[in-house]
RNA sequence: GGCUCCGUAGCUUAAUGGAUAGAGCAUCUGACUACGGAUCAGAAGGUUAGAGGUUCGAGUCCUCUCGGAGUCACCA
């Protein structure tokens, strides 16, 4: 299907060319819809041109606007406002568009590109379930996904699973020493909750030790000796924490005998660790599959964690980095504005750093993608613009294609979420509690006559998690959120449920061409077309343009927005104008096609953001 | 302190450098003997943190100031 808006920039860019001789970029003729105190559809922005044509606006605007009249047979009128040209689109480009658009299941789809992109999300720790942080950076994740691959991209989704490590250790431990043998069955929990129950339980165990600990001689002595003046023994203890777990604490020497006989493969430790990690799965496997994400191939930390080792050296021959007198490697990045960085340890083992850049280099010899795309909060933004000028620096092929979907934390009125201070919306619970709160609501609201049971709780869920998705996704990625567990998720005004309740209303009205056999071949007929179903027009003519830039952007909060913004204008069409009983057969036809038009667009679109749509609700 | 990001109505937020900054929530007023009211219409609410600058045109770009966040580990 030819886009509009192209074919006007085209007609722009001639029309200058005719009248001023001169050549210009038909992507940089700017086309906005038209405000709604101006008559027109579309506007062209004439100041660009101004100075080529060397008249006012308002004449060069005119001069423009009678060409485009005489050459584009879209174009059935103009006027010119302050250096804008509106310009009404003929009624019959609309019914062209609408047949065109009804019959198009791809409607917005791109042929395939034949190249492969990577998305990288969700990357877990295994020792505590997940919580609503992750539901976003899944949520987006997920959702670039869709959208890449509606582009024409072939996806790769993956996770990175941070199977290993002290935090693993502390619930490990925590669970033998003070476990007594439970398992989620015998305590009937999900198991990924129960193992974060024993990280939990490890966290206040050893800060009891910490308290005790402070009350004793040496703590005491250390606090005179080492705190700085005017610092108070509350906050001295506060900063010294670490390095009381690391030198001072009894647990924390348990953790990191744990963890070593874990590196040395211990095979009890290592038999313990499978164990408390398929707890972790299962409980993970279960939060995947109720919020209706999935990934195409996982790699695990404890796989990974110790790449990097050749990267160190090709780098040292490549002399990106340098080695210091005590043996540790180095890359100087200050000419770039960074750092120096340590890409590895004095004793020779590598850093995080040095694991991502082996991950990178191992992953696009497995995938071979153009594009890698990482879904990572943006604590981590100083982290991933070292790693992808380290990868440039040593040349690596697909440097230019690695992106940063960097988002900001989701955070309490109070602050952070700390599982330590059990302080985190469950991913489980809150999905549980929206679902809830849609029951309640449907219950207020009056029951659909003769549902069953098993469809009434499949709309539910479907109801809860698309105002509990739509929340998350409608918000621009790199900004934060609040999230406040007070105030339950709003299911109606700018929801997910709003945009939902208007695509049951178009299924009701398609049920209804069904059962009564409905004639539409009349709609060409029809041609008054009304404000509010131009509105509804120029909104779907957008689509494919806003997936498009939504996928360049990495930005689902754009279709988030415009799935909204057309259900709006959809309740308004349905409010106003009469659909089955329109006021001619040809009027009724076409308000028919439109709003099959709309449904197809609206389910494919929050299709993208991974919300399902409810056939009643 | 250096670097990066953010600051739009009471709250949550939208706006490829384009016309009078657009929504939702909350508040107040109205609209169904029905193509489904999880809807619609209206009222009220803004010096886009502040000051300069670039431009025909700035919420958007540049400089400075203020406020908030993140980061600057031989942690991950």
């Amino acid at each position: 299907m030819s886009n509009l808006i192209s074919i006007l920039q085209n007609a722009v860019t001639q029309a200058v060319e005719h009248l001023y001789g001169e050549q210009t970029e038909p992507g940089k003729v700017l086309v906005n819809t038209t405000p709604p105190d101006f008559t027109g559809d579309y506007s062209i922005v004439i100041f660009p041109f101004v100075k080529i044509a060397k008249k006012t606006p308002d004449a060069a605007a005119a001069e423009i606007g009678e060409y485009l009249q005489g050459k584009v047979a879209e174009i059935k009128g103009y006027n010119v406002v302050k250096g804008f040209l509106n310009l009404e689109i003929a009624e019959s480009y609309w019914q062209v568009f609408l047949q065109a658009l009804v019959q198009d299941q791809n409607y917005g789809r791109r042929p395939a590109t034949g190249q492969k992109v990577m998305v990288e999300y969700s990357s877990p720790n295994t020792n505590k379930p997940l919580h609503l942080g992750h539901i976003r950076n899944i949520l987006l994740g997920w959702s670039c996904s869709k959208i890449l691959e509606s582009v024409g991209y072939e996806v790769v989704k993956t996770q990175i699973v941070n199977d290993r490590g002290v935090a693993i250790c502390k619930s490990m431990l925590s669970w033998v020493k003070f476990g007594a043998g439970k398992t989620p069955e015998s305590e009937g929990i999900k198991s990924d909750h129960f193992v974060g129950d024993y990280y939990v339980l490890f966290e206040q165990k050893s800060k009891e030790e910490y308290e005790t600990w402070q009350q004793t001689a040496l703590a005491n002595s250390i606090f005179e000796e080492k705190h700085k003046a005017g610092q108070s023994e509350k906050d001295f203890f506060k900063d010294f924490k670490n390095k009381w777990f690391n030198e001072y604490s009894t647990l924390g020497a348990e953790v990191r005998e744990m963890l070593l006989k874990w590196e040395a493969h211990d095979p009890d430790t290592i038999g313990l660790w499978k164990k408390m990690n398929n707890w972790v799965y299962q409980g993970f496997d279960k939060t995947y599959h109720d919020l209706g994400v999935s990934f195409d191939k996982l790699y695990y930390e404890s796989d990974t964690y110790l790449l990097g080792k050749d990267i160190v050296d090709e780098g040292l021959s490549k002399q990106v980095f340098f080695k210091k007198e005590d043996g540790s490697v180095w890359v100087d990045l200050t000419d770039a504005g960074y750092d120096q960085k340590v890409v590895l340890r004095s004793d020779g083992t590598s850093v995080y750093i040095t694991q991502d850049l082996g991950t990178a280099q191992m992953r696009h010899k497995e995938l071979g993608c153009e594009r890698y795309v990482y879904v990572v909060a943006d604590e981590q933004n100083y982290h991933f613009q070292v790693l992808f000028e380290i990868l440039k620096r040593l040349g690596e092929s697909y440097a230019g294609g690695l992106h940063h979907l960097s988002y900001g934390l989701v955070e309490l009125p109070t602050g952070r979420m700390k599982t330590r201070e059990g302080t985190v919306v469950d991913a489980d619970d809150i999905m549980a509690e929206v679902i809830r709160i849609a029951g309640e609501q449907a219950r207020e609201r009056g029951e659909i006559e003769g549902i069953s049971d098993t469809e009434r709780a499949e709309n539910l869920r479907k109801v809860g998690l698309g105002a509990l998705k739509f929340f998350i996704v409608k918000v621009h990625p790199k900004k934060k959120m609040i999230f406040n567990p007070e105030e339950s998720v709003d299911l109606q005004g700018q929801t997910g449920p709003y945009i939902q309740y208007s695509y049951v209303r178009i299924n009701g009205l398609m049920q209804r061409i069904d059962k009564e056999h409905i004639d539409l071949s009349k709609f060409g007929e029809y041609t008054s077309i009304q404000p509010q179903e131009k509105d509804l027009l120029v909104a779907l003519q957008e689509y494919p343009n806003v997936v498009w830039n939504a996928a360049k952007e990495y930005d689902p909060s754009l279709v988030a927005n415009f799935c909204y913004d057309l259900a709006k204008k959809y309740h308004r069409f349905w409010h106003d104008l009469q659909v089955l009983r329109a006021e001619s057969e040809p009027a009724k036809a076409f308000r028919l096609m439109l709003s099959k038009s709309v449904g197809q667009v609206l389910k494919n679109g929050m299709g993208l953001l991974g919300i399902e749509m409810p056939e009643r609700m």
